[in-house]
DNA sequence: ACGTCAATTGCCTTATTGGCTAAAATAAAG
DNA sequence: CTTTATTTTAGCCAATAAGGCAATTGACGT
């Protein structure tokens, strides 16, 4: 079975580089490269059979960071690992937090590469050594996570958010009806609006992104 | 320069094993062997002069957590890793908080365990993939730390944590079985079990349950 | 008084979910 | 090579969720 890759990489002479280091291995198919996040998205909606990203983090259009997110968030079973040239905290940080599987920095040797990947597709988490003290880092000072710079300004309406608490405890509309003196219809009508101003579509998209913003 | 180590595990035959793996490389030196936190102590009181410090964690006496945290704070020069047979969740958050350097299990084959140690030396953090995994879901849902203790052994199957993830990003199970290649029906029955093993009736009872018990 | 906006409710339609039963194909274990 | 557990598929049915459209009420400020 061969280790379907995708490669992606504003500088492509680094995407060559990177494919030479995989040349190695004969069970290891880089299916296709992109320079941008937008890039891979197109590519990922025409066919999403991968089974690791190698993503750059550092992108014009549509950083690294953001692309992880959004391929975590459509297409899960697909692995990531940042392989980049820098390694600062915030960097490593907001791409665990995006959803990486792994963080390797560039002038890794094919070997160790190979060994990675093949170690986060057996559902570990491919890790630098130096990448991996800083997260132990960050786990001793969970106040350096509390954090950075985020969150378009989601205003929800006192109502809206007494609803999506309820939302949040696994409660059916019914229920949320009865606990809130309301109608089920107001209910959904509520909920309606809450993933209009989400921009989402279901009960745990909303419930998720209202946690990350700390609505909830 | 030889690497001055040290092995810290009760049980003797375990050390017997660990001292053989490191038989290997001429450049290691086992200076003393210890059977608890206080005999490793003791020693250190009359010669600190050592650069690691295999250590296992569940010792009589002082177990490897407490004995970590006193030799950090008296020698914080000297790197310790965890050398251990278990990787639960509160074992690796506790080690790390205490302050080691690096985390690896028993099973580990020499070489590995040579390379941990040496990057440890230099600057990094060993750390077993399934380990660094760990971390990362620690680092993402710091709440999970909290409320360890409270897990009623829940056994997912391996599809059906995938199936989990995927749900957990909030997909419908027609865009999960497209994900994973199944049939919608699949999915269905999949998610079905876990509801099953997880007592819960819906998504998102299902995704909060398994977040809590640091499952996804 | 007027416009705006949050809050409220209802109805209709389609899509998705959850519960139940049943069974075949694989993989793992002994 | 059986036994066992996991993974896979399907069809049925009731309940729930989601999206669109329309409309009423009350509070707030200008």
């Amino acid at each position: 079975m061969t280790l379907k890759v995708a490669i992606v990489d504003d500088n492509s002479f680094l995407i060559h580089a990177i494919k030479e280091k995989l040349s190695f291995f004969e069970d290891v198919a880089v299916k296709h490269t992109s320079l941008n996040g937008s890039e891979l998205l197109a590519k990922l909606e025409e066919n999403h059979n991968l089974d690791i990203i190698l993503m750059d983090i550092e992108m014009p259009v549509l950083d690294g960071i953001e692309t992880t997110q959004v391929v975590k968030q459509k297409y899960p079973q697909i692995k990531i690992i940042m392989l980049t040239a820098f390694d600062n905290d915030e960097n490593i940080f907001n791409a665990i937090k995006a959803g990486a599987d792994g963080y390797l920095l560039k002038e890794i040797n094919p070997k160790d590469l190979y060994n990675g990947m093949i170690e986060t597709l057996n559902g570990g988490a491919a890790m630098n050594p130096s990448i991996a003290l800083k997260t132990l880092k960050l786990l001793r000072n969970p106040l350096s996570i509390e954090n950075e710079k985020d969150k378009e300004d989601i205003s929800l309406s006192k109502r809206e958010i007494e609803v999506l608490e309820q939302l949040s405890t696994g409660l059916s509309y019914t229920v949320i009806a009865e606990n809130l003196f309301l109608s089920p219809s107001t209910v959904r009508k509520h909920i309606e609006n809450i993933y209009q101003k989400l921009q989402v579509h279901s009960k745990i998209e909303a419930v998720q992104k209202a946690k990350r913003h700390n609505i909830i």
